[in-house]
This record gives C-alpha cells, structure tokens and sequence, in this order.
DNA sequence: AATCGTTCCTGATAGC
DNA sequence: TGCTATCAGGAACGAT
C-alpha cells in the first residue's frame, strides 16, 4: 500500500525518466476522467507529490493526478512486464512516449484514480490537506495545533490526511510505536512529551522508509518493477504474535475506527 | 464542525 | 481436497 515514501520513491524515478518527453498515445479500459485530445501531444514539465497523490505537469496547463490507493502501480513498459499474464490482466492504462516507451498504469482492487485537469482545478481539489510531514513548515508547533483537541485515537488522528498528508497504515504503527504511544489514546490526552515524541518519530520513521526506497509488505514495487526494502526493518506493522523489538511482549492486533492496528502491550502506553 | 460507519474491489489465506 | 468466509487497504461519502 503506497504511503509517504513508496509515493515518493516513485516520484522522484518518474521525474529521472519521463521528463520532457511528450505523451504520443493513450490507451485504457476503464472510464478515468481523462480527455484524450487534452492529453496527446502534451509534454511532461515534471512530476511532484502532495500527500499521497503523484502530480504530473504538463505544458498545457493541465496536470495528470494519479492516486495510487492500495494496488495502484506505476511501471515503465518492459517486455518481460507486458510477456506477463498475470501482470497484463491489471493494466488499465498505457501512455505511449514519444522515445518509444510506455509508462504503465496497473491496478488489481480498481481504486486507484487517474484525473486530467487544469492545474487551478486540480490544485483546488488539494487545497485542505495537511501539512507534509518531511517540509520544513512540520515544526512541533504545527503538529501540535493539527491535533490539540481531537477526540480521536491517535492512530486515527495520523492516518487523517486533512491533519497531516501522506501517513497510512504501515507508518502510523511504525511511528507510534517508535513513540511508545498506545494507538487507541486521544490525540487530545496527550502529554507534551509524547506528542513530541510523535512528532519526531514521524520524520525519523518516514525519512528512513524514503531510504530505504518503501516497504514491499504485499505487492508495492517501485517504477522499476523493483521491491522496496523497510519491510525487512519494519518495527512492529504487521508482526502480530511476533516479539515486540524493544520489549519482547506479544505483539497485538486490534481493530481501531476499522483499521488493523499492530502495537506492543507491553511498551505503548 | 468533528467524527463514525460504509462502500468500492480482488486475491490471499484462514477455517472447516 | 475443496469450499466458503474473512481480511486487507485509502478516502469519498452520507449520517449523526
């Protein structure tokens, strides 16, 4: 599931590959809110990210949004990719380049979301996002005005991308056990001291995933094809019945606001 | 205004 | 072995 950091890793691959190249051809197989004759013949400036979404720009005033949700992959065409059945079945999207390549959009759970719009439109649809959390303007304060008040588990309080951008499942237990912070406390019972563990544990955590170019716990792959590497580091997400690292109670799992939510009893507090 | 539950989809796997 | 039920996940949406 792309967060943060496979969005990222992803991003700055596009940008090293795909810039300046124009967009010749465009083929798909289900009804993305694309216009065709907006789309062919425009020209990549360059690809940003905001939250969790990939931003392409193009030198028509528009800018191609593509949200990756949980199955969304972006790859650059191979043959051996395309020679792949079981790969092929996914592909709802190929845009032909014009160097010859075909960057490639495929997606087994069909939520992901493509959308070609203005760039004013698209930038207004992102508007009440909260702060990226790697920026410089993340400092504590901020953080602490974002989630002063809330009446929400905490882990419910990172994953709400209008609070802070870009958090998912993977790094919102990471980040908290990294705190020692139980994930079922309100956001407003914390202390000081343990928001401002949170708030450090969240760029440590998200700055060591970029690294380590994003964890590949189901199926993410990078543009390349390729598996990330934090699942092998990963702290406490999805080591249900493991020993905690830290303390060497049993990992739990529990279900908080329908999310599945992996914490150590013994030192989250 | 903030929060909660439901929905979309498919493949993997747990349980019988 | 083979079937069915459950789970995984982001975020839009409607309800409270």
């Amino acid at each position: 599931m792309p967060e943060l950091p496979e969005v990222q890793t992803i991003v700055s691959d596009l940008n090293k590959e795909i810039k300046n190249l124009r967009i010749v051809n465009l083929w798909l197989d289900l009804p993305y809110s694309i216009d065709r004759k907006k789309l062919i013949g425009s020209t990549i400036l360059g690809v940003r990210r905001r939250a969790k979404n990939i931003l392409i720009d193009l030198d028509n005033e528009g800018i191609l949004l593509i949200h990756l949700k949980m199955t969304g992959k972006l790859i650059i065409n191979s043959k051996i990719k395309m020679q792949n059945e079981k790969f092929r079945k996914h592909v709802h999207l190929v845009f032909d380049l014009d160097d010859g390549r075909e960057l490639v959009f495929s997606d087994v759970r069909k939520f992901g979301k493509v959308i070609l719009d203005s760039k004013k439109r698209i930038e207004a649809r992102l508007l009440g996002l909260g702060p990226e959390p790697l920026s410089k303007e993340f400092t504590f304060p901020v953080f602490d005005l974002a989630i002063v008040n809330r009446r929400r588990a905490i882990k419910l309080v990172l994953l709400d991308q209008y609070v802070i951008s870009g958090i998912g499942n993977i790094y919102s237990d990471d980040i908290l056990w990294k705190a020692r912070i139980d994930p079922r406390k309100l956001a407003c019972d914390l202390s000081l001291k343990e928001k401002k563990r949170i708030w450090s544990a969240i760029s440590n955590v998200l700055s060591r995933a970029i690294k380590l170019r994003g964890s590949s716990i189901s199926d993410y792959r990078d543009f390349y094809g390729k598996e990330g590497g934090y699942q092998k580091i990963r702290l406490v997400y999805d080591r249900y019945k493991e020993k905690c690292r830290r303390c060497a109670a049993m990992i739990l799992k529990i279900k908080i606001g329908g999310r599945s939510s992996c914490f150590c009893p013994g030192c989250q507090k």
